[in-house]
DNA sequence: CGCGGCTTTGATGTTCATCAAGTAAAGTGG
DNA sequence: CCACTTTACTTGATGAACATCAAAGCCGCG
């Protein structure tokens, strides 16, 4: 595979995450059963129904987290997931199976634990799990809210929000390079491309942001927000 | 308040839940700081951001989980909860308030365990955790998967899909009492009250189930499931 | 170079929300 | 228990929001 990399990632970020809770030698038992890869741009993680074995943690990059829809042009973006996000923690501990995709939308670095240890260190370390369970909640929690919010809106205001997503929780910047084609801005807010498209330029002409292939700059946050909200 | 009862359930179904994994005494301390009530129909057991104190189990009758709407007329449901469902599994672990409301459609019998206790537990007890851990799971994926379904569904797919999952899941028969109002399943599957009402109209002359009022006869599951599937 | 996929705009049609209005059912107070 | 009010149910008519179809320009890539 091109662009492949093997890593042993001994201070790996995700070691951060579970700071205070686990042992010198529960970290080095992680470690041992832990590997790292590049994945390119492009690059499919994770095959919807390949075999659970691993919980797959983001380091560097951007992926997409999606469903493969049964017709052609039919996928759906369930979120975007950024670095210290734990991508595909749903399906993990209730199939044996993934039931969604994984690709990298930008070159990335994903950590892969075995679930096997992950199981073992769990059971013998109850705060362990516990975090893990706040964090499983808090994602789902998330993506359902999203979801439900999502079907409140109209067209303007589910585009907006895109754009305030990738300004506010990914970049933290005004003015970034979007990662996503519109056909997926389309996949990630049950939309058409066309339609995704019209928008962005009703926005484009009202001045709310500039706009040109996949640069963009924000000029104005507060009516996009006022259209994430209400539209 | 009417109809109200204090039960101390030594036995109540949710230590089969944990079969094998809960010792004795773990059982005891389960036991100790958990109390039932009875709910009936229309009762409201949960409000939106009341604090999270208690873990809360269906014991028998049914409840819907949903949140309010800003405006009014606008709740839309999230789940229909049926007896050995953990119903607000979701926001326990992540959130210090609840983030959805819980109500009974049907008198409903509901256990609360201290979540303190549950804490404590699953701290000492791994595999209480990691059982934890994968109902919650396993929950959020049908929750997310179910929206995104219901997404791709047009009106006549969606009002089907929920004539379905009363017939199937809820009541395992083709002939049951529907617990919810035509506006119900309209906040249940994103559509308008009159849209609802239509649809039905149009089974009901289609021959697919009679329904007078509440009583529903499924006639023709197949074509419903047809109709479920790519409406 | 030419092919396929992404982008863009316009024209058209379908699906659904909204408005209106009336009937039935269910809860409320005297 | 009955008049009264409210809420649920139902059908029709209209319009808004969005999907679909069509066509053309653009871009990257083998």
């Amino acid at each position: 595979m091109p662009n492949s990399e093997t890593i042993q990632c001994k201070e790996c970020i995700f070691n951060q995450l579970f700071d205070g809770i686990l042992s010198k030698s529960e970290i080095m038992a992680l470690s041992e059963h832990k590997s790292g890869r590049m994945f390119s741009k492009g690059e499919i993680i994770i095959q919807e129904n390949d075999p659970v074995t691993h919980f797959i943690y983001l380091n560097s990059g951007l992926v997409k987290v999606y469903i493969n829809g049964k017709k052609k042009n039919n996928d759906r973006i369930i979120s975007i997931s950024k670095p210290m996000d734990c991508i595909g923690l749903m399906s993990i501990f209730s199939n044996s199976n993934h039931i969604y995709s994984i690709s990298a939308i930008e070159d990335s670095l994903v950590c892969f634990i075995e679930l096997k240890i992950i199981r073992e260190i769990a059971e013998k370390n109850g705060k362990f799990a516990l975090c893990f369970l706040e964090k499983v909640s808090q994602l789902s929690d998330n993506f359902l809210i999203n979801r439900i919010e999502l079907a409140a809106k109209h067209m303007r205001g589910r585009v907006a929000s895109i754009f305030l997503f990738f300004s506010k929780t990914i970049y933290n910047q005004t003015e970034f390079e979007l990662p996503v084609s519109r056909k997926e801005i389309a996949e990630l807010v049950e939309l058409r491309t066309e339609n995704v498209i019209r928008v962005i330029s009703e926005f484009r002409k009202d001045n709310l942001l500039y706009i040109n292939g996949k640069s963009v700059v924000i000029n104005n946050m507060e009516e996009l927000e006022k259209i994430s909200r209400i539209g």
